[in-house]
DNA sequence: AATGAATGAGAATTCATTCAT
DNA sequence: TATGAATGAATTCTCATTCAT
């Protein structure tokens, strides 16, 4: 049993990390709309802290370096969304929730600038940047496999690792593509066009994965 | 007929804007190479300059700012992207081999790999800087009009320019997806789901333009 | 009452306050000089900002650029006039006082260098720079008209504002063609020419102000 | 007796002093305007040979840099002053006529604000450069001298050259003071002020002289 | 943990000046 | 003499980062 001091020492403390972890979350969520809006490159750290009703102490307090926040920002997108996927698709019953589950996430993802300008940005950065591939990459890598696993495993139950990993790659590159020209020229193509595409080739990975599986 | 003295002169203000010329083709030439390497707000001025083997004052004198370089770079390669396509397919004499001409060019492009960079790097900018767009956006449309037109007029006779406009767009589409995927996995796709995914893409693409031309 | 915590944090951010002041003033300070030394066009911000003791950093931090360092200047300047004679003005007793109150701080400005050079500078740059008036210029009318009005109310107290400010203006024409001129040749003008002439223009200055006011 | 080619020759020369003369003048007449409306620190070499519609290859071929012309040019201007002056004055038949004459002179000079920018230029340069007075300030001392023993002579036979150097001292220093807080603000002083201050020195200016010579 | 003043490295840009023609 | 491409020194300005509080 804790006496009086130690119980307010710690309530202190609680609410101290709880105030710690609520900036670090602002400033993530500010990083973010920063990063959609001008790229890696042009991104201030300044402006981020601004954003987010912070100062740069504020943000070396809570990361080394732009980059640093760039890298945790993936990782708390990855991880809330392999959260949610997985207990959405466990809630559903039968194959056929399944799919149109994983199809709303889809269409959801399709229609989020920020996540699709933030994606694009991420690539960008990776392809340009081998070295620094480790804590990225292999997370995202790491990431897509579970992701693909927990989405595709009650799909296609009998592909490999590697098939369904090829399988959400391809998917993912149809909806890079499309995402980067819509927002290029958003009259080139129609929206048709984009659903048309996208069934198209989910229908042909689809195909692929479970002949080959 | 000219005397020595106007030839001289002539021949000195010649020789002088050859080298002008010279100067601003190896600056350019530099440009896509930086640019493609690390992108265009990483490049660095005197790095493009270093490159081509000339100062920063030299840069200036041929180009307003980085910018300048980098909207000049791609009014360059559409330019003569245009002129080669054109002078290829008139050189065919049927269908057959209009076809192939266009697939070869096709499948050059998707193997540039600094061209898919700078095209990326292109459109994430534009995308990126609305109010900039009129120098190449428009620029951009114009040519893919007319390259579409020239491209595909043999193709698809009966199509409209803005059918043959979205046919362009959504191949593009795909090969930017599939660029931009390959270059950040190179594991993630096997060379036969990018063909596969491209041909998947070309035979909806010119069955949906046949049909509504 | 503050509680320790509380205190501190308004000591520190204090301390904090007062040293951006000090700064902010040194800066200023270390201006005056260069600016008078060598003029507005040919000063450099790293020799201001040396002779403060600071870093270009630092004068970044407090001005936008020389041109705000250079309004700031006379801003603060005026400020200061403005305080200092109204304060000497107020404690004359008489009109007597109040003449030699005035004469005594217009010989100080006459033999203050820095301050004529810096005046001078200062008339030149709003005749080159039409468009900037606003800022410097409204607030030395301002400032004029308020000057004119303290020091003179109580010589003229008939006069209107606008044949104040003529009065002044007409005697600042003296002493800026006085200062001028004995900078530009120093054995040009003895000193009794000088304090002749200023003598014969005040005096000539405020028969008209008083026959028309 | 020359030869043909000889005569040809020289006749081709002669051209082409001529022409280097009209450029040279080109370039001053351009420098002049130039450095009245933007200064002598913020003049750009680029600026007044594009203004004397050459090149930079122009100027440096006629002068040293900058300086070489802002000096040329007063030395230019001293000269075609006292030229046209002294073509006046022994024109004139009595002492009114050149007072009148002196007068108009004075005027004319008030009312070009071109020459009065430079003026004021000049002698904020002189007064910033004190190692540099010789070529000008020697020049412009000497060039006093004889201007005041030329328009002078004939209004205060007496005088001797020191007094009569004051004399136009003097004047000129109410002049510029006019002059400068004129452009500086254009409502301050209304003409009759002006007008009434410069005669009210000229009578001072005069009296003294006379009853000291 | 947070503040914000200050630092200083680094990048852009300008322009006087040179030089081959 | 004149041209204009090219140089490179000098300067402005930005911003990531540090540090005393």
């Amino acid at each position: 049993m804790l006496h009086a001091g130690e119980r307010l020492l710690l309530k202190a403390s609680i609410h101290k990390q709880d105030r710690a972890v609520a900036t670090r979350r602002e400033l993530i969520q500010a990083a973010r709309a920063v990063f959609a809006a001008v790229g890696f490159e042009s991104a201030r750290i300044e402006q981020i802290a601004a954003k987010a009703g912070k100062t740069r102490g504020a943000f070396y307090a809570n990361f080394k370096d732009k980059e640093d926040v760039f890298f945790a920002l993936f990782e708390e997108d990855l991880m809330r969304d392999q959260r949610r996927i997985v207990a959405d698709l466990s809630a559903a019953v039968n194959l056929d929730e399944k799919i149109e589950i994983l199809a709303s996430h889809l269409d959801e993802w399709l229609h989020d600038r920020e996540r699709l300008l933030l994606n694009l940005e991420f690539k960008m950065y990776v392809i340009r940047h081998p070295r620094k591939r480790r804590r990225l990459h292999e997370l995202y890598m790491e990431m897509c496999t579970r992701c693909a696993m927990q989405k595709l495993n009650s799909l296609i139950p009998d592909a490999d690792v590697r098939e369904r990993r090829r399988l959400t790659t391809e998917m993912g590159a149809v909806i890079d593509g499309l995402a980067l020209n819509t927002m290029f020229n958003p009259d080139g193509l129609s929206r048709e066009q984009r659903t048309g595409l996208l069934r198209l080739a989910a229908r042909d990975a689809l195909r692929n994965a479970c002949s080959s599986g």
